[in-house]
DNA sequence: ATACTATACGAACGATCGTATTTACACACG
DNA sequence: CGTGTGTAAATACGATCGTTCGTATAGTAT
């Protein structure tokens, strides 16, 4: 028993390969129709595969869910944070950092908008591990933009005695008030009025 | 045939108490639930009625829905709308109506904080007329917030160059803010921001 | 008295839900 | 080569979904 199973199995990298998939229609479904929305049943249909099949590399719909929360983390990470963090800290990164969200956000890279914005108001309420993937990648989301922007503060690029804990709570509701104005008046117009706001947000000392 | 019939109709009456019986329950289990999650037979049962009872005091499962969303509506007119409009108009009147949305998300007059903030993101992918019913009550939402703030500018109480909407728009995307944070973290700290916040956007001019 | 309407129930419908079981096949490894 | 394991389908299970139906009761209207 190998403490490092070879990599090189077939049957393991054709099941990867798999969920990578299912996956991709997963994140998709549930930014559209929720987290409790997504079905193992229309999974399988959308993906050509059995309930079985789906069950099979999946097991439980908690699993599922849960699963489907982590991939749509890469995805956010993979979109908005991670080419953030090739910009030099401080206020430049900062606003590529909201830039991308937006971009992220109005580019509808999940069907149903940000994913995670959709997620908390629907499992917000209702307790048990899907709930605290969701708090948690959230927490996450937030405390990225504070660093951040603490960063920012301390370069002097902000002002000097800002918040920082303030401010990323004011962002961030701005870019999902954003969000979710826009899929309800199937309008960008919110995306304009969110970079009006965040430029008066964040501003050079 | 009269144009106006009686309203002294005993079947009439009895079924009103009834639907504003069942309507209690249906607003609360939506604001967890969602509106998709609320069931006719979860509802029946919590209501000790039967199924059919419930399907013969509202028809089928959208108009259930249309139904609740009109009830939520009443409700939050009454609890956050009604009393901002019997302070004298202007910056007090723009001041008392914030109030009144953070006491009524922070209350939790729905079980699941603002019934409309997780609506709106449960239905804002999925068209139809449930989604137009949601849509339209927060563009009044969105309205009445801007009607307000521009008797406020009106009247010199506010930055006279400001943007009415602009700020229609930053008010409430922090107001859902400090909701969506409030459920996520089990904590009332977003709603302390949220009323820092609110101080800097709506202060005297 | 009669016809009509508005609740309300109880039962059943077909569909779909999540899950479990069984079977078949592909590949790894001793 | 044979044994074990991961992938996947097929099938079936009980539960619950929204909806429909038939029936009963109560109140209104003619």
């Amino acid at each position: 028993m190998d403490a490092m199973t070879t990599a090189a199995d077939g049957r393991r990298a054709r099941g990867d390969e798999s969920r990578r998939q299912v996956m991709e229609r997963a994140v998709n479904l549930a930014s559209v129709g929720g987290l409790d929305g997504l079905t193992i049943g229309a999974l399988a249909t959308e993906t050509d595969r059995s309930k079985g099949g789906v069950v099979a590399l999946f097991g439980t719909k908690e699993q599922l869910q849960l699963a489907t929360v982590e991939a749509a983390r890469e995805i956010f990470i993979e979109r908005v944070i991670a080419p953030a963090l090739t910009v030099p800290g401080g206020l430049d990164r900062l606003r590529a950092l909201l830039d991308n969200w937006l971009d992220y956000s109005q580019g509808r890279v999940f069907a149903g908008g940000c994913f995670f914005a959709a997620a908390a108001m629907e499992v917000g309420a209702q307790p048990g591990p899907v709930r605290d993937a969701v708090a948690d990648a959230m927490a996450d989301w937030y405390e990225t933009v504070r660093r951040i922007a603490q960063r920012a503060i301390d370069a002097g690029e902000l002002a000097p005695g800002a918040d920082a804990a303030q401010l990323a709570f004011e962002v961030t509701a701005i870019l999902e008030g954003a969000n979710s104005a826009s899929r309800l008046t199937d309008s960008v117009e919110p995306y304009a009025r969110a970079r009006v706001a965040l430029a008066g947000l964040v501003q050079p000392a």
